[in-house]
DNA sequence: TTCCATACATAGATTATCTATGTACCTCTG
DNA sequence: CAGAGGTACATAGATAATCTATGTATGGAA
């Protein structure tokens, strides 16, 4: 029972598109902004976000391009498409319902309430 | 990209200690009990909960003891401890912080609001 | 020129969950 | 009573998601 991982528990590709469906970035900066939105809780890890975006783009939920930085380094951008956004909307209905029904099991915790 | 599956997402300890924090169960009722909660969301199947049942009650949350059901078949009943009970605690924390913040990335979600 | 941060990328290991299967016993039905 | 189906527990092997580790390349700072 070494479990003590980061249990990103699926939601990666949910936080990915929310944070583009804002405004285009690259995947360097994808890494800092949630880092720096859910700090202590967890980072995606670098393995962990390029293989995503670049199934992301496979599917044609997400497209890229190239732009050079003020430092002149290449960087490369993505933009979500439709296909991304309604995506998008899916897995976020998906995690809503399933947060709501765990909450729900979570209220519930606790020794049985003695009935009044 | 068959990724369709039951993400769980890490949950299914939370899940499992809260569902005995209330009352001694045995796994089939578990499972029973999770599906009639969360129903067209997802199933916890035996083969993910009975490894993690045992698991537990090998670090000490869980204690096990054998009963007889009215048909005369014998069921393992599990009961928190109360490391498992400081388990929960813990792990409850983990998941009500994690939701949160990806809440909040999601609540931003959209496009850009024109500042007014 | 050495080191560190940025930036992208991928192979291989770990971990979690699922699929499939097995055993055993009970109840119902023909 | 034989067979089917539900209950109940269990585990091996497959699949999927994430992490670890590493590699390349560049730019700026010490």
């Amino acid at each position: 029972m070494k479990g003590e991982k980061n249990p990103l528990a699926g939601s990666t590709t949910l936080l990915v598109l929310s944070l583009l469906s804002r405004s285009d970035m690259y995947g360097y900066q994808m890494i800092a902004e949630l880092e720096a939105r859910m700090d202590r809780t967890f980072t995606m890890k670098e393995g962990t976000l390029y293989p995503i975006l670049h199934a992301l783009e496979n599917q044609g939920a997400l497209k890229s391009y190239q732009k050079e930085a003020p430092s002149g380094k290449l960087r490369k951008y993505y933009h979500i498409t439709k296909k991304g956004l309604s995506l998008l909307e899916e897995k976020k209905e998906e995690w809503t319902v399933f947060t709501q029904k765990v909450n729900a099991v979570l209220a519930e915790a606790g020794p049985a309430p003695e009935p009044a």
